[in-house]
DNA sequence: CGGAACGTTGAGATTCGTCAATCGGTGTGG
DNA sequence: CCACACCGATTGACGAATCTCAACGTTCCG
């Protein structure tokens, strides 16, 4: 395991950008909010190809993603593993563990990553004191469930390019979301592999399918930085609609 | 609508299965299973072919499965849809909604369905009190993502007979937990062409794949009724593992 | 009888995977 | 500095999986 103390901003700021998004969705009061400001837990650093949940674990905390991109995985015994959600800084990575203590999956870290690894029991107690709170918290893991159906839509309904499109398109909003990107730009630390195994594509495939879109012009992408040249006709293709991100307000 | 009144008895059916569902995964107090057993809500009938719930509709309840199969669907706007869930009675088909009032999908009845409708603001009362049964009732929601998860991974590593089997096996382990399943049989109300949009694959694909679990004599499938033949067979081409569906204890 | 829904079959086109080779960039040891 | 290894991206060739279109069989029902 690689461990150092982190500096506290980046710990800081990861907390606020998960503030900031069950804010969006609906208000916290400020117990609310002094109760999630005063969850404690380890701050630790993943390289970039490593896990930073074994796949399968048993956990008995849950993870905020504090900086970098991760990805959750499931996969077979000894088979190839598919990406089901990509997550990004402000992200509690697995949330869900705290009523499924047998997680399913695995989360592989993209880029190197900070994560803060809080206690169920801390968790659970605020359950049980603040039930608003509660259900917000529901809620993430409910946004996780929409997520996984678009993803199951996509790779059940549409093809390659559209396909691709889509997830360049919810994953330039999410990043959008934390100020990760901007100006129709993106970094994007996954190799055209690891977009392969998000979308059910071959490596070969996946490569190909870059290019189609290149050639269209809907997007420029080298060295894993994504310029989106032409947002309506990207979104068009992918049939996108940002609407089961839960980017609004809707009190809970 | 078609609506009718009720009988008590496939009521009472329905929240015994919901109930017992709980009950496997952790105990529940004496007064939370009377909280939900005093659960009220108006039953309604939905016929075959008809939605229990449109695409996207915004809801004030949730929907508990008494009888009959019912599916979960997303679809792009005037697009196919793609089934991403299958329910069985007993299952709360869209407890999520509690807390995302504005559906991303809509539900369809496979065949015949009652169900009941209980008034989020009914539940919502238990969350505030009944912190326990709340994460209980979270974890249904946060299983429905496991299930989405492992479909993501058989759409995007399996190939199609391996599909189609998985697809099987959890069907009639689901269907065996509430008794509607045994001996290896199940009355299965889907036509080819559903099982193709809970697959992703096209109606004639999707026979000709049921003819080859047919030719490897993993089943037998008629008139909508289906025998597994050779369920360890079935389970090695699924490569299916029930873990996901939690039918055992792990407190919450 | 006629129509509708579902299942089945055949043929041909398209998508996608696999295998194998190449290219370019990067890092390392000498 | 060079030689080499390695990784990710790219390309070509080929075969397998899957889709689409069209036709036909069966069953059920008005």
């Amino acid at each position: 395991m690689n461990e150092r103390r982190a500096p506290r901003a980046d710990e800081a700021a990861g907390m606020a950008a998960f503030i900031r998004k069950l804010s969006r969705r609906d208000d916290l009061s400020p117990e609310e909010v002094k109760a999630i400001e005063a969850l404690k837990g380890r701050v630790r650093d993943v390289r970039a190809g490593d896990d930073i949940v074994g796949l399968r674990a048993r956990v008995d905390h849950s993870t905020l993603l504090l900086s970098g991109l991760a990805g959750r995985y499931s996969a077979f015994r000894n088979g190839p593993r598919q990406f089901t959600e990509i997550s990004v800084p402000g992200d509690f990575i697995d949330l869900h563990g705290l009523v499924m203590k047998q997680l399913d999956h695995g989360v592989f870290a993209f880029s190197d990553c900070r994560i803060l690894e809080v206690p169920h029991a801390d968790l659970r107690g605020l359950t049980e004191i603040y039930p608003h709170l509660t259900r917000l918290f529901w809620l993430e893991t409910v946004i996780d469930a929409a997520i996984h159906r678009q993803w199951l839509l996509s790779m059940g309904r549409q093809n390659g390019p559209a396909r691709l499109a889509r997830l360049v398109c919810e994953l330039y909003v999410r990043l959008e979301t934390v100020a990760l990107a901007y100006d129709r730009r993106m970094d994007l630390p996954m190799t055209q592999q690891q977009i392969g195994e998000a979308l059910g594509f071959s490596a070969v495939h996946t490569n190909r399918t870059i290019q189609a879109l290149r050639e269209q012009r809907l997007l420029a992408w080298r060295d894993q930085e994504v310029e989106i040249l032409d947002w309506p006709a990207l979104t068009d293709l992918a049939e996108f609609d940002a609407t089961y991100l839960r980017l609004s307000k809707d009190p809970v």
